[in-house]
DNA sequence: CTACACTATGTCTGAACTGACATAGTTGTG
DNA sequence: CACAACTATGTCAGTTCAGACATAGTGTAG
């Protein structure tokens, strides 16, 4: 660590970003809410205030330029210490986030309620997981042949990948339920 | 909704757990850790506080018994407003949760490491994964047939089948990602 | 009989996060 | 030329959550 700052997830997601390029905290906010497939999302207020911090650590800084808005439009890059700081990162194990799914739940608690209606609820559920899963079809296919590891491309396919698993099992659960509520009808 | 409080959903897991049986916030807490798979978690001094709330909106009620500790012991149970509220909260469509994956994130930015400890960091997961995988499917036999809707173990066996899925899922990216990794070196 | 693990309730601080508010230039459309 | 959508940065109040601190009776194993 550079100094006595440890910095949250957050802030490797933003220095993610740069190390793809140079980009404004408006662009990161926007290639945080879905890269390609889904890996770590903030609202613009967050990035703004990460930023800051940061900055204070030296990881990443910034050219002003003249752009639109009450303040100038600031460029962040990544410096030597930020790119250290990531890639030492990757490797470390992942802290484990707790489990928190509200459909879940709301199946934990299913038993109570109208089968009609936790059927109707799956059903909803479904289209919406089938709707991405076509989705990252499609993106899937424009990628061609997979990228090596060392491309950046790689860490999008490979992101991909997992939506696109996620998407499949999650689907395939929901199908397993709507049999399960019809059956006992 | 009986008076001006809107729930949060920690408050609904609550219900959904007293919806079993009557308990104590510290059995609320360890029914929580892991009731049978995941469905959600929180500490106990967030059940504590979420319990004052519900007490309030008078969707919960308790009984006070003596027991150990500087506090007399409280038996939490459902009033009829709290069973209805779960009832009918049960079917409401779920609110988006944003995807938040410290190791899909770390993938995203795999393509700045050294695959050997790529590779090394998802062996390890894998390895996560799969003692999962092999405890949910102990548990799954001991259901032996599978619980109808109506009965209260139908929860139980849904959220299991849900974890089941998904730690499979989870186990094939990792050892597809171990694959793409071992082509590179 | 002593020590430890478990039961049991609660408070408090700080970090992470959400959503609303505030401001204003640029670019493209009708 | 007016208006809307997009670019762009920031603040603030409130909520959620994790982890530490505080306290104390009960049951069990050595």
């Amino acid at each position: 660590m550079s100094s006595t700052t440890k910095t949250p997830t957050l802030g490797f997601a933003i220095l993610a970003v740069l190390a793809r390029g140079d980009r404004t905290g408006y662009d990161i906010a926007a290639a945080m809410r879905r890269p390609v497939s889904y890996f770590w999302t903030a609202g613009h207020s967050q990035i703004h205030a990460e930023l800051q911090k940061l900055l204070a650590g030296r990881l990443v800084a910034y050219e002003t330029t003249h752009g639109p808005g009450p303040q100038d439009k600031k460029v962040y890059r990544l410096t030597p210490e930020g790119s250290r700081a990531l890639r030492a990162w990757v490797t470390e194990p992942p802290r484990e986030r707790p489990e928190r799914d509200e459909l879940v739940l709301k199946t934990y608690a299913s038993w109570l309620a109208d089968p009609a209606l936790v059927r109707r609820l799956f059903a909803d559920q479904l289209a919406v997981h089938e709707a991405r899963l076509a989705e990252y079809e499609r993106e899937e296919e424009l990628f061609g042949e997979p990228p090596r590891a060392g491309d950046p491309r790689f860490g999008n396919y490979a992101t991909l990948r997992c939506g696109l698993g996620y998407e499949r099992h999650r689907a395939e659960w929901c199908r397993w339920m709507i049999a399960q509520l019809s059956d006992s009808l």
